[in-house]
DNA sequence: TCCTTAGTTCAAAAGTTATTGAACAATTGG
DNA sequence: CCAATTGTTCAATAACTTTTGAACTAAGGA
């Protein structure tokens, strides 16, 4: 079972920076940066809203090509598409990341880490 | 008569990026971005959408921070706030255009150049 | 002064997006 | 198999955004 995501050259910027414009999913962008490499499930971000209401926003940056979700298991296991933004929209995933990184507005993430069993 | 426009440091990322989502307002931004140094008035804009319309999206872009808009007579001369975009999100501004001048899918401004009588 | 040009405002309608809870599916571990 | 965990889907609602036309204001020119 894999999801639905674009193709890099049907990313569209209009639908990308529409998408971008909502504290929560900047958020969720900042946080996927933040830990780069890390491949996150959606439970790491329930600080930002209910399940149901992550599920429709990670969607909806899927849907337009900022993250990728990978079917492992039961969990999605979400990365943001940085390479693939980069190539079709140099420069914009970075200076997005890097204002969102000072802005004082944006919601949190909790640093909820999974824990080891001791 | 002075419109109201936000402080450099009262501008939001998120609504910014909002305000950008959306074809017609990237078509504004992108013809102010190719005429930069010109300001133009509203009627500049007319092929994207009527007066009322446009009144509504200009109006957008100027509570958001991108376009300053200048009462001259009856005219609103609007440019882009590049540097004080360029100051609040480095980088940003440049890569939306860049972006948007490459993007087939979003409405063109026909070159409508004021007619200096012959 | 009267007419035109430029643009705004208002209210209504249409369309879209966000949020919620309940029910569902799929995988994993006991 | 059973129960728990993870996340989706659906339908309803609430909230916002876009678009429209008619009425309006303000400045400028004849």
């Amino acid at each position: 079972m894999t999801l639905p995501h674009p193709n890099t050259d049907q990313i569209s910027l209009p639908i990308v920076l529409g998408v971008l414009g909502d504290p929560t999913r900047l958020a969720i962008v900042r946080y996927l940066a933040s830990k780069e490499g890390v491949a996150l499930n959606c439970s790491q971000f329930l600080d930002l809203g209910s399940k149901t209401n992550l599920s429709y926003h990670l969607a909806k940056l899927r849907e337009a090509g900022v993250t990728r979700a990978e079917v492992v298991g039961t969990n999605r296991m979400i990365t943001l598409r940085r390479a693939d933004l980069d190539a079709r929209f140099p420069g914009l995933l970075d200076s997005v990341i890097a204002a969102a990184v000072d802005d004082p507005a944006l919601p949190a993430v909790g640093g909820h880490d999974i824990e080891m069993p001791a």
